[in-house]
Order: structure tokens, then C-alpha cells, then sequence
DNA sequence: GTCCGGATCTTT
DNA sequence: AAGATCCGGACA
């Protein structure tokens, strides 16, 4: 959810990646503490927000204990229908990690909100519908530098939803697809 | 101070 | 297939 003065968006979240601690050499934090990263070391459920390629914010979800660095970025949102002008375009409007801090108007000065104070300008809420039952996984997308880490598979998403950012490779079946 | 390269998206 | 665009982190 987010508040900036009398308007208010919401979506659900439908794809994330975890990023865990100073060991996994894709969380920013397996380089040491920093001022970007600090927040990452404070308590849960905060925001961790930075700016990738000079141009675009990711927002993340801090999850770990007070003093492990670990959080989850949110790569993909539905959206309710009425916020988009199209059911089609709407759903793809927040699907990518840059694209859906665009349409919420995260950036930098979020870094640090926390996420769980409903009276703020960004949180999260376990209002959605109920837990969806097929989740798929993956590979964390553009990760590759990060040796065997760029092989855990934690990436998450809603089975079959049209919001994910980027597909999923579909289980062997046959002459399974390499995807392009 | 300088340099390098990226948790992306858009356009060709 | 490649450009946009700039900060954080690493080195000096």
C-alpha cells in the first residue's frame, strides 16, 4: 500500500527474491556494512530502498534478525483493476522491480519507512486474497556474478499469474524449452 | 579522486 | 541488441 496525500495504491505482491546475509555474494550486504546497506541490518520489516543502473529504485522487505543483513526485494505487483486504464496494461504496469516502484512513487526517500505502520506512506498488509497454493521458483534474475549463489533457487512467484516479471522455466517436459 | 559495473527497462 | 544514466564500493 502506498499513501502520498489522498491517494492511495494497492497491490499484491506476486513475485519476490530473497536475499540472505553476508555470505550470499548477491545481497548487497556480503560486501560489508555501508551506509546504503544499513538498514538492512536493522530490525524486519522496514523498507530497504536503492537505485539500480542509475535510473531505476528497487524496494525490499528487511527480514532478518536485528544485525543480519537479509531482505526480500519485490519484483512484481497486481494491481487492482480500477488503478490501470486497461485490465492489460494494468497488469503489466508493476510487474519488474523497477517498473512497480515507478507506478507506487518509491524512491530513496522511502529507504528505511517502516512497513508495518498501516498510518504511513508505505506498508504491507495481509489483507490479499488467500495464499495462492502453486508458487514456482527459480533463479534470482540478474545475479549471475554471484557464483554457486546465483544458483539458489529464490525467486518466488504465483504459479501462472500475468503480473511476473520475467518467466519462469516450466518443469522438463519432453524437449523442455531453453528459455530465450 | 578515479574507475568500474550493476537485484532494469525501453527502444531499435 | 544496445543505450540510458549515476551511485556505491574498491582502489589509490
Amino acid at each position: 500500500m502506498r499513501r502520498r496525500g489522498r491517494s492511495l495504491r494497492v497491490g499484491l505482491i506476486v513475485e519476490v527474491e530473497a536475499y540472505d546475509g553476508p555470505r550470499d555474494l548477491a545481497c548487497h550486504a556480503s560486501r560489508g556494512r555501508t551506509a546504503r546497506t544499513e538498514v538492512m541490518f536493522g530490525p524486519a520489516g522496514h523498507a530497504y530502498v536503492y537505485l539500480v543502473y542509475g535510473m531505476h529504485h528497487c524496494l525490499n522487505v528487511v527480514t532478518g534478525p536485528e544485525g543480519y543483513p537479509a531482505a526480500v526485494l519485490i519484483r512484481a505487483l497486481a494491481l487492482d483493476p480500477q488503478d490501470g486504464d486497461e485490465a492489460g496494461q494494468a497488469a503489466r504496469a508493476a510487474a519488474g522491480p523497477g517498473r512497480l516502484t515507478r507506478w507506487l512513487g518509491v524512491a530513496r526517500a522511502q529507504n528505511g519507512a517502516d512497513l508495518c505502520d498501516r498510518s504511513g506512506p508505505l506498508w504491507i498488509e495481509a489483507s490479499g486474497p488467500p495464499a495462492p497454493k502453486a508458487i514456482v521458483t527459480g533463479p534470482r534474475i540478474g545475479v549471475d556474478y554471484a557464483g554457486r549463489w546465483a544458483a539458489r533457487l529464490w525467486r518466488f512467484g504465483i504459479a501462472g499469474h500475468p503480473a511476473l516479471s520475467v518467466p519462469f522455466a516450466r518443469k522438463k517436459r519432453g524437449a523442455g524449452p531453453a528459455r530465450g
